[in-house]
DNA sequence: TTACAAAACGAAAGCGCTTCCATGTATAAG
DNA sequence: CTTATACATGGAAGCGCTTTCGTTTTGTAA
């Protein structure tokens, strides 16, 4: 038999105080002595308390939860937006569950009103386009919607603008000779994936390299599904229509991985006859001195949560935009002619 | 101001029944007259009433919630799993949390005390080689906890044979002539995804074809990442060593596509120039008339799920595991001397 | 020191359920 | 027709919290 978890009664008995006043430390209430509260977590933790989530739930009318509706692909961008969006829940003792589309059809069971999606007190979506398969365009919720890494003029939305990041692309890029070359990444999942981040980020490559006076032909892109693989396979593309040097986007850190792993294969000197930019910013990038324009992923998560946080606790104001932009961080990749690169 | 959702006081009202009763209809409790449940049911409809589950969950002391800790990957796999799961446990009333293993340290914080999965009933683990990672490979927690797609003696285990489903492979491509080919798919994330599934079945390959008096030279087996343009890699990287015929068991549906679309590309003809044999059994397997080995994952989900429940209810026996067997399905990929192949 | 407002606190009243116990009703046995 | 037994039911108690309300304590100005 498990003992039985100490209870707010406990806690109160043993610190000498009553319920309520542990309850207000708990939730972090103002009108308690610092003495207090100082006696009140001593107790707790003597006693290994931690509250009743449930309890919790039910006293306070509201789940605590918020639910985070998120693809099934990209581990690392999406392992990094929940740790930012995680911290600034925890802090609001607030819980996050997560739901993944693997398809369109569970995402409508998601929806639906007995799921646990709909129990939550607020929705974090983090799926460009994914308003597209709702009717009207809208989540059939009465909650709080907020949007990241997305764009809505419907919801609060906490984005990146991946068009600015393509123009930064094609600006840095710009200063080498030889041709340009770009990997545009697709998402495959029907509608569900209806993701235009890729189109975005070589719109603003093209965008950019004609304001310098750059070419990009068409059969220069290389339209890839989102795995290193993608990368490999455009480069051996890319070889079959030109020579070195290969100035390349890669929409993405993982299909630039692809490209490292077949420019290596094939001989080429990145850097040299093989220039390389990827886009995202993940830390593996620094250890094989791959250039790429960073997000701040975290952080537009954390911002995300916050928006919705306002929300829940009432802010009615009409929908706000946090736009984020890349950084980019020169490495050996694009072989600098001098530090990091000035604008 | 939303309307405020109806409690079990209303419905009982609008029934003339007391709360007891409607709290047994809820639960399917036995002694409800039919005559009675007919009334509370339609009390329940004509209010539009669902129970509050954070009642339910305080009242009951337990959370009715259980977790499902799965990777990141293969999407299509998941979400079958995941209805088989769904499918046993909403008859009971459970509601299922789901955890993606975006990183270990994600993991261990999903383990935690405080977290959401440890509030639950019981865990679902569907990761190979997960326990690896931990103390003693065992789950830090009281709570039951059944393997899905895995197997260990510690743990109850619902699981697919691969090894066997390798060996099918064999019998079956062993009517060919020409060379064999294995692609073996490996997961990369770390230990986190020691996934012994593509050794194994390529592991049962190889002793199926020994056993055959055929040959599996080490070159002859692609090592790749989980994704279709491995398969296309794969490919290539065959042709690059031998002409055609190959015969190829590709150890998922997914790097059999790759596959495809490669001999596609290359201009080899599936079922002539290239056999071809994957493993799932997806759906879209069908219209591209790819052979495969199909599991029979909503099932393995729906036992798994049962075997979690068994325990929940009190279940108190050595761990049992579920053992399920893949079937072959032929298709115009391995071109059959006649129909379905038989045993 | 007294007077009074503000801050800190204890305890009671819920939150919406499950469960238990007491009561009532129908059926079977005597 | 009575007594025993099972089944069906209503309602109170209780799950562990939050929140409100009224009381006590503290701080501050007179």
């Amino acid at each position: 038999m498990a003992k039985r978890k100490p209870t707010i009664h406990e806690v109160a008995h043993l610190a000498k105080v009553g319920i309520g006043t542990v309850s207000r430390v708990l939730n972090n209430h103002p009108s308690v002595r610092p003495e207090t509260r100082e006696r009140v977590l001593a107790a707790m933790s003597s006693l290994g308390y931690s509250p009743n989530p449930h309890a919790r739930r039910v006293a306070g009318g509201r789940s605590y939860t918020i639910s985070l509706i998120l693809p099934v692909i990209s581990t690392e961008f999406y392992n990094r937006l929940l740790e930012g969006i995680e911290q600034v829940l925890s802090e609001a003792r607030y819980e996050i569950a997560l739901f993944p589309i693997f398809s369109p059809p569970r995402l409508q069971r998601y929806l639906e009103s007995r799921s646990l999606a709909y129990q939550t007190d607020g929705l974090l979506v983090a799926s460009q386009g994914l308003a597209h398969l709702l009717p009207d365009q809208k989540f059939p919720t009465e909650r709080p919607v907020v949007l990241v890494d997305a764009y809505s003029p419907r919801y609060d939305s906490a984005y990146v603008d991946n068009r600015l990041g393509g123009r930064m692309a094609a600006q840095h890029l710009a200063q080498f000779s030889g041709e340009m070359f770009a990997i545009q990444m697709q998402e495959e999942l029907d509608e569900l994936m209806r993701n235009t981040v890729g189109q975005e980020r070589v719109a603003g490559f093209r965008e950019g390299l004609r304001q310098a006076g750059r070419k990009l032909p068409d059969s220069h892109v290389f339209i890839s599904r989102f795995s290193a693989e993608g990368g490999r396979l455009a480069l051996q593309h890319f070889m079959r229509q030109s020579k070195p040097p290969y100035n390349i986007f890669a929409g993405a850190d993982l299909l630039a991985l692809g490209v490292l792993e077949e420019a290596e294969r094939q001989g080429l000197k990145v850097g040299e006859q093989v220039r390389l930019l990827g886009f995202d910013g993940h830390p593996w990038t620094a250890t094989k001195g791959l250039s790429t324009l960073a997000q701040p992923i975290e952080e537009m998560g954390a911002e995300a949560a916050r928006l919705l946080m306002d929300r829940i606790r009432g802010y009615k104001g009409s929908p706000r935009a946090k736009r984020f932009e890349p950084t980019l961080i020169v490495r050996k990749s694009t072989q600098p002619p001098q530090g990091v690169y000035a604008d």
